[in-house]
DNA sequence: TAATACTTGACTAAAATACTAGGTTTTAGT
DNA sequence: ACTAAAACCTAGTATTTTAGTCAAGTATTA
């Protein structure tokens, strides 16, 4: 979980993305002028959330892109995940070859809270956004806070 | 809000300073050992969180930080906000001169978002991942997940 | 008084971010 | 068939951030 401006950026798009929904497809040139982002580095972003299967390109004079999904199925933690690579939590490479267990410590820990984070993001849907409805628990089925335990492995410090 | 390994280290160096509490205070070469983390730039991560009054200094052999509260009165957000510097999240630098509105949009809708995951990770104590309790909503006055509500200028697309 | 420990600032390398430039396909409309 | 609009692709570049090193301090206290 990264959260930068890369991040908002993305997420600002597929907004407009989903509020200009029923104009047909969205080419990146209309969402580069309104929503001041350089249109190279929208491709760029575009690229990422299309391998995603986020957003759905539509090629030639009249494209441009659709949302893959219905607004309420796309989530603020899909978008952010599909344009940032996911941090290394670990020291070791993953490999928990760490000594004394100090390592093993932190990075569970570090893990969980970034579970915790992700799943908060999965509770706000792009319907949310654009609704301006209160998010999480308001929709059923989403989880809500008290649903996150952080599961720890012991302490050995 | 800014999220990335910079917060990790800071989160998990505090949370060293937290366990080891009850031994004085702790020296960054400790630190640095135990949690795989370069001594200066541990140095320059704890001048911040001097400078935030999260933790207090004790010079002079023997010496080393201690938490300036108590565990359960720092909070993960205190913590990233400390080392990171916040993001500016307008295009025009928040002189609010955009063109056609639609920045403010955006902007809003960000701010908003932003400060959903702020309030959400201002739940966290470090009291709360020392003891690996349920996170928030486990201690009475901590806001829940239902007392953010989103609230956001009209759309104008 | 010397060891310990924090302070400060300058500096560097690597990575990520944001953007630029210049193409190539694809395809709707004429 | 031609044209233009749009996705799509590749490469490069400038800036910022991250992460860390190095060096020369200052303050404390055993």
């Amino acid at each position: 979980m990264r959260l930068t401006t890369k991040g908002r950026y993305a997420v600002t798009a597929m907004l407009d993305l989903a509020i200009n929904r029923d104009n047909g497809p969205t080419c990146l040139a209309d969402i580069s002028e309104r929503q001041s982002i350089s249109l190279s580095y929208l491709e760029q972003l575009f690229s990422r959330l299309r391998q995603s299967n986020l957003v759905q390109s539509v090629r030639g004079p009249g494209g441009g892109y659709i949302l893959a999904h219905s607004s309420d199925q796309i989530f603020v933690s899909n978008i952010i995940d599909s344009v940032n690579e996911t941090i290394d939590a670990t020291n070791c490479g993953g490999r928990g070859d760490c000594n004394s267990g100090d390592m093993c410590l932190t990075h569970h820990l570090w893990e969980g809270l970034s579970v915790q984070i992700h799943d908060f993001l999965s509770g706000i849907s792009l319907a949310d956004l654009v609704d301006r409805r209160e998010i999480s628990s308001a929709k059923a089925g989403n989880p809500t806070i008290e649903d996150h335990v952080l599961r720890l492995t012991p302490a050995k410090v």
